[in-house]
Formats: C-alpha cells, sequence, structure tokens
RNA sequence: CGGGGUGUAGCGUAGCCUGGUAGCGCGCCUGCUUUGGGAGCAGGAUGUCGGGAGUUCAAAUCUCUCCACCCCGACCA
C-alpha cells in the first residue's frame, strides 16, 4: 500500500474524551472513530488490523474443527422467551420493533438462535459432536459503555457453539477450544493467562476466561507462579486459616478514637498492624421479598470484601450497602464507628474464614468516637452467625492447590469458554436419537472471543511514548519504508520504488510513505500507528549502497546493504511467527 | 440508575466569575522557500459558542430547561 493512495489520519492531540491509553492511541493513530456512546466506525488502518485478528481466530477455529455460518444479528422475540431471557437479559438487551409491531432484538448473543437450528438439523446421535461459530457484530446496551473499544455496546465477536451426545464429548471439545485459544492468543503476539471463572449469567458449569496482561486491565487475576492454578479474584479462593483460634490473653477495652473512621486511622492511633483489626461492613438484603434484613459483614482490617462470594450466600444474592441512615437505625451509631460487639439479635453477623480465627482484635465499639480492643469472640460476643470465604485474596495467600503462595495481577478479559451442559437444550427441547433410538438432551458448550476487544487489548498491552507498539501478527502493516526526499531525489524514489516491489513480490505487507512529508512526520506517524519494522532510504546511506534498518521496539536503526535488506525482513518477520 | 465533570472551528483550548468586536495553537487551502525527528515566510477558509426558553438595550458569559459526552460504582467478549 502506497501512504499517498491510503488514508492516515493520525492526530498530534488525543480527544479529551479517552482517559485509556488503548483508547487514546487508537483516536490519535487514527483507527477508531467515535459515533455515538459505545459506537465505533472502524477506519481504513484500524479495520486492517480488526481484520488481521479476524483472520487469526477463524483460522485457529477452522483447524480446531469448527465450522464456520453466520446467524442473523436481529433475532425474534419468541425464541428469547423460550429460554426466559427475554426478561431475564433486561435492559442490556436492544430490543426493537419492526413495521408489524413485532419484537425482535439486535442479538447480544446467539445460544437462542444455534440451538434453534441444532434442534431443527440434528436428528441423529450420527451427526455429533458438531461445533459451529460465527464473527459477528453484537449489541449489548451496556449500563456504561467506556475506553472506546474496549467495552462499546456494539462490537465484533467470535462466537461458537458446541453439541454433544454426552459429557465427555463436551470435555473434549472444551479442551480442544482451551487450546485452540491458547494458540490464538500466542499468534496474536500477546501476554495472556487462562484463569478460572464464574460462570456468569450465561450458565453452566466448567469456564474459563481468558485474559490479556495489562496494568489497565477490569479484571483482577489471582495466580500461583509455582502452580498452573490462576482464577478471576471474584472466584478464587481465600484457603481457610490453618491454624485454631489463640486463647486471649486482653481484656476488652474502650480506646478513645476522636477522629478515627478507618481502621487504618485506627491501627496508626493504637501502633498496631492493620491485620489485628476487624471492619464492618453493613448490608441490607432480602431473604424474603418483602422482608429485608440488616447484617454486619466482618473482614480483616487489610481485606477486602468481594460482593461475588458474598452474594452466593443463602439469602444475600441481592444484597447492598446500608444506608447511613439504616445503620444508624440498626446500631444507633454512626459509620465509622460500628461493630459487631453488643448488637441486637436482628442483626445477623457474618465473619470471613480469617477474621473467625482472630483474637485480641480491634473493632469498632457502636460508640460515637470510641473502638474497642482485646475483642475476643465467644467472650465479648457470641459467635458468629455466619463463618464463609467472603473476602478477596491477597497477595501472598496460600494457594488453593496448596503450591505456593499467590500473586496478584491484572488482565483484560478477551475470551471466555463455559460447558452449558443442558440448560439450552433443555429450554428449547434440542434432542436427538440415541443408538438405541431414545430421545437424548444435547450436551452443548460455547466458546467466545471478543475480537473487537483483542485490538485495544493488544495496545493496551504493548504501547510507548511514541505510540503504539503492534505484534507483527496484527500491525496493520508489517513493514514500512520511508524515503527520505523523495520527490527531490530521483535515487531515493528508484530505490523506494524498486524495494517496495521487492517486499510485496515475496509477500511482505509493506507500507511506503511516498506521501512526501519531512521525516520527523514520517517518523512520528509510522511509530504511532505502530509499524513494527521500518526502512529508511536517504540519499547519504544510498551513497554507501545502505539503508537504515529499525525495529520499533529498538532504539537505534542499523544500517544494511541495499541487497540484503529484503532478506533481513523476511528473516525478521519469520522470527515473529509461532 | 446514583455520584462527579465537560460541551466554544476537524483536534486541543482561552474567554464565562465581573454581560458589550469570538481569540490562540495544531490541522486544512494557495504561493514561495525548505527536506535525516512533527519546517519557515506570506496570504486564506472554517464557529447555529450543544439545543430551547427566559432576563437584558445587549448573552459564549446570568437564570431555567432539555440533550450529548466523559470519569467513579453494579454488567460483560
Amino acid at each position: 500500500m502506497r501512504a499517498s493512495q491510503f488514508f492516515l489520519a493520525t492526530q498530534k492531540e488525543a480527544p479529551q474524551e479517552a482517559e485509556l491509553v488503548s483508547h487514546r492511541l487508537m483516536l490519535r493513530a487514527g483507527l477508531i472513530k467515535r459515533l455515538g456512546s459505545g459506537l465505533y466506525s472502524w477506519m481504513p488502518l484500524g479495520l486492517r488490523v480488526l481484520r488481521k485478528v479476524e483472520a487469526i481466530v477463524r483460522d485457529e477455529m477452522n483447524k480446531a474443527g469448527a465450522l464456520e455460518l453466520l446467524m442473523p444479528a436481529v433475532q425474534p422475540k419468541e425464541l428469547w422467551e423460550e429460554t426466559g431471557r427475554w426478561a431475564a437479559f433486561g435492559p442490556q438487551m436492544l430490543k426493537i420493533k419492526d413495521r408489524h409491531e413485532r419484537d425482535f432484538c439486535f442479538g447480544p448473543t446467539h445460544e437462542e438462535v444455534i440451538t434453534d437450528i441444532a434442534r431443527k438439523e440434528i436428528r441423529s446421535y450420527k451427526q455429533l459432536p458438531l461445533n459451529f461459530y460465527q464473527i459477528q457484530t453484537k449489541f449489548r446496551d451496556e449500563i456504561r459503555p467506556r475506553f472506546g473499544v474496549m467495552r462499546a455496546r456494539e462490537f465484533v465477536m467470535k462466537d461458537a457453539y458446541s453439541f454433544h451426545t454426552n459429557l465427555a464429548s463436551l470435555e473434549e471439545t472444551y479442551a480442544i477450544m482451551h487450546q485452540s485459544y491458547s494458540t490464538i492468543f500466542n499468534r496474536l503476539g500477546l501476554k495472556f493467562r487462562a484463569v478460572r471463572a464464574d460462570t456468569g449469567a450465561i450458565g453452566g458449569e466448567g469456564s474459563h476466561e481468558f485474559h490479556v496482561l495489562a496494568g489497565e486491565g477490569e479484571d483482577a487475576l489471582a495466580y500461583c507462579p509455582s502452580s498452573d492454578y490462576a482464577a478471576n479474584i471474584e472466584l478464587a479462593e481465600a484457603v481457610a486459616p490453618n491454624h485454631s483460634r489463640a486463647s486471649p490473653t486482653e481484656t476488652m477495652h474502650e480506646v478513645e478514637t476522636p477522629k478515627q473512621t478507618t481502621c487504618e486511622d485506627v491501627a496508626a492511633l493504637l501502633g498496631i498492624g492493620l491485620e489485628h483489626t476487624v471492619k464492618a461492613i453493613a448490608l441490607m438484603a432480602k431473604d424474603e421479598p418483602a422482608n429485608e434484613k440488616f447484617y454486619l459483614a466482618l473482614l480483616r482490617g487489610d481485606h477486602n470484601l468481594n460482593e461475588v462470594k458474598l452474594s452466593k450466600l443463602e439469602g444475600l444474592s441481592g444484597f447492598r450497602f446500608a444506608t447511613e441512615e439504616e445503620i444508624r437505625a440498626n446500631l444507633n451509631c454512626p459509620p465509622g464507628f460500628i461493630g459487631p460487639v453488643g448488637v441486637s439479635k436482628q442483626v445477623t453477623v457474618i465473619a470471613d474464614r480469617t477474621v473467625a480465627t482472630m483474637s485480641d482484635f480491634v473493632c469498632g465499639a457502636n460508640k460515637p468516637k470510641y473502638h474497642l480492643a482485646g475483642v475476643n469472640f465467644g467472650r465479648d460476643l457470641p459467635e458468629p452467625v455466619l463463618v464463609a470465604d467472603i473476602r478477596n485474596v491477597a497477595a501472598g495467600d496460600a494457594s488453593p492447590d496448596g503450591k505456593g503462595p499467590l500473586e496478584l495481577c491484572r488482565g483484560i478479559e478477551v475470551g471466555h469458554i463455559f460447558q452449558l451442559r443442558t440448560k439450552y437444550s433443555q429450554a428449547m427441547n434440542a434432542t436427538y436419537l440415541d443408538e438405541n433410538g431414545q430421545t437424548q438432551m444435547m450436551e452443548m458448550g460455547c466458546y467466545g472471543i471478543g475480537v473487537s476487544r483483542i485490538v485495544a487489548a493488544a495496545i493496551e498491552q504493548n504501547n510507548d511514548a511514541r505510540g503504539i507498539v503492534f505484534p507483527v501478527s496484527i500491525a496493520p502493516f508489517e513493514v514500512a519504508v520511508a524515503p527520505i526526499g523523495m520527490d527531490k531525489s530521483e535515487v531515493v524514489k528508484a530505490a523506494a520504488l524498486d524495494l517496495y516491489a521487492k517486499l510485496q513480490g515475496v509477500g511482505v505487507d509493506v507500507l511506503l510513505d511516498d506521501r512526501g512529508e519531512r521525516p520527523g512526520v514520517m517518523f512520528a506517524d509510522l511509530e504511532l500507528i505502530g509499524i513494527p519494522h521500518r526502512i529508511v532510504i536517504g540519499e547519504r546511506s544510498l551513497k554507501e549502497g545502505q539503508v537504515e534498518y529499525q525495529a520499533r521496539t529498538a532504539i537505534e536503526a542499523q544500517a544494511v546493504a541495499l541487497g540484503d535488506i529484503v532478506d533481513l525482513v523476511r528473516k525478521v518477520l519469520c522470527e515473529k511467527v509461532i
């Protein structure tokens, strides 16, 4: 591609709408343009990247035995009513009407459509297993779209759905997909991690998420460096302490804490470690539809509440944080000084497993400007009603597989695989006849990849002060040729055109910057848009029979003989292929 | 939806408090010069100041209202 025939739309300054580095760079490099909240146009440069990601995903899906098809983006309401998801999906689903006032949605996902296809087309066990996939635009009316295409409302997704006669077959395909996803992210040149995950709204049993590792990722992950354990922090178990509670050594006593409303402040005032304090979090939840109860959740001062774990406890599925008024009404004390000692029987106390083994701890006194020290369960207050794992794991915690301490990192979820089992086949009566002529439910799996999100995640993981650093496999162009003074110098022009033709001839995806811009402009643009390799042709070095080669990640250029440059490019491109 | 913020040319912004000619940088167009890290000079084009209503002799500026977008929480590929 010649830059003069292409559409480069780089900008020096990023629009102030963007906060996240990948979003800013995508706008500055002219990869995308915003149309509305969560709606983006893919400009020619960005689309090249998106298409390369798609091509890798498609290639690996095909290799894994999945069959590509394409389903309608617009889906009739009736299908969704069969699974109860017309109502359950809620406002995240964009509902639309046709001219006859019939209800449709713009598909946020395709379990219903594919299951409808399966129940109509699959009759016999001989046809199974089958794995269908598509790469398609989805729409989810997110509560808060943000970060550009990272969390857009309209986005491109690869979704695959597999059908099986039994669980073993499902598990086999699930393992193949797991492997295929790993291959995909390796080929994309991304650092990633597969983690055990919560199954969320889609339901089912086994589930793994694939995260691109990035410091600003939306998800926190826990992993064990000395084993293969890795899990989303939402799910990662904080293993129960392996010691029993020590006997009390102190008597309970009040301490004056006039301005200390947090565990940190109280610990600092008393000169003790945060791990000797207990914080109380006031919650409201309905155990019956009409009956809202007040709860106190107890966590060690240095631990954080895990809302996913908490909401899985009996009666706490729809919990919310109590308001200040509710705290005052139930504890007769303002927030900042609340604690579990002396509370009425109306208050249900839930203790994290770590808290349950603490003794001689410090907590709020339920009395303004006072805390209590030397507090002990059994003696100073009743044992907690419920003891459970309700905290986030912290770095250094024991791994649940017993193979060492956990570490934390952040990631961007770009893939998710599920064993759906028979959730949809049952709801929609997707059956087949087995060897004995008996009707059986199909087992199902589903496997998603956020194709457009991958582009943002790749940039989030690979950038520097000068701009994007694309992995070769998804760069809009593999190599840029930058001739200096092309319009002035016939030798430069001839050499540039010749090299351009030769690189194209050997199948290199090359951009010739023939715009006639000054060197500084070319270099800045080519670096911003993240072209991995650059060849500069100038009169100066041509006199020596040389050109300059520089990798995007390199600090300095190296002189290369004109005759060797094509081979060098082929070599560096091959090194990147996995 | 709750909390915080922003809206002035394609992008970034000043002006708003204290009402009175809409300004700057980048980009864009023309010409000349320039060509190894975002060029120089000269000339030029582009604004419903987010929309509507109100106050006023006069509104980008004050008031009301609607809208859009961004950031923090619950959702997710």
